[in-house]
DNA sequence: AACAACGTTAACGCGCACGTCAATGTTTGT
DNA sequence: ACAAACATTGACGTGCGCGTTAACGTTGTT
């Protein structure tokens, strides 16, 4: 009934796969492409998922759907998660106080990195957006055109 | 000298790609795949792209390096685009007043679609950005707390 | 002990979005 | 008139991100 690993929040593949809304097949695609550490196992060798690994595997997600990276790229990214699951985890206690430090410093510049690119990525779909939204301005202009002049030729537009 | 398409403005696939950062490969690639239409061609069967060709390309660009869609996915957004190069171009004299209000309706329809989707897109990217920003914030937390208790053991934090 | 439900690895397959030849034709400068 | 630069249409190749199938082992229930 008690299993080795605390069995407590753990799920198997399935479930994981289910709640991140994501197929088994692609949970162990990204542990073979080296996104996801291999999950801890049940004796049997079934795969347990830690509420960490969701997390990760969470983060994947949004990373690629969101912002339509590569998982290539996506692995280069995860640095910054590596090193806020490590801390999240509990300290090492063999390492002292400076070596802290500069993990949290490491991980305070990967996150700021992603920040950088989304702020990049976000202001370049506002320009997108505003463009849009102008087009969609000049639309009910030349609507307006056609409600008041109702059986005229009205105008050959150009720009 | 004169050629019988009216040669400026227009550019061969050559330079058409470079402007756009694209190759002649995809260029073409997406003509095959009806993203574009067939471009008129000089009379030894050369590409020339126009001025309105050259901007569909670029919002082909957008839409699939910006928001991540397929180009199966572009190919139906471009609907709006379609119908706005088509009032741009001028209308056709063969249409009444009702019939162009109905094109331009339809183009604004599809226009507001694809700012629906761009403003979910931002949301999700807004959120993203706040969780992260917030994850800045803490490490920066801890960073000060490292600051403040130079030499004990600084807390093995949870959340 | 049996059986369904769930999991495992390994291997092949597939659609997408092009890359990369190869063989040939066109345009342009001299 | 000829070469160099540029283009054309196939056709096959490729990397990514998984899907699918096969053969087999584990877990939980009855």
């Amino acid at each position: 009934m008690a299993e080795s690993v605390s069995t407590e929040r753990f799920l198997q593949i399935g479930e994981a796969a289910e709640r991140a809304s994501l197929t088994q097949r692609t949970l162990r695609y990204y542990e073979e492409k080296g996104l996801l550490s291999p999950p801890t196992r049940m004796d049997g060798g079934f795969r347990l998922y830690s509420p960490e690994d969701m997390e990760r595997i969470d983060r994947i997600r949004q990373l690629k759907e969101l912002l339509g990276f590569s998982l290539a790229e996506i692995k280069e990214m995860m640095e910054a998660e590596d090193i806020r699951l490590q801390i999240k985890a509990g300290w090492r206690k063999d390492a002292d106080a400076d070596e802290k430090a500069d993990k949290v410093r490491l991980g305070r510049e990967a996150t700021l990195q992603q920040l950088a690119l989304i702020d990049q990525k976000m202001e370049k779909m506002a320009s997108l957006r505003a463009e849009l939204a102008e087009r969609v301005r000049k639309y009910d202009e030349l609507l307006l055109r056609f409600a008041e002049l109702p059986e005229s030729e009205a105008a050959t537009s150009q720009s």
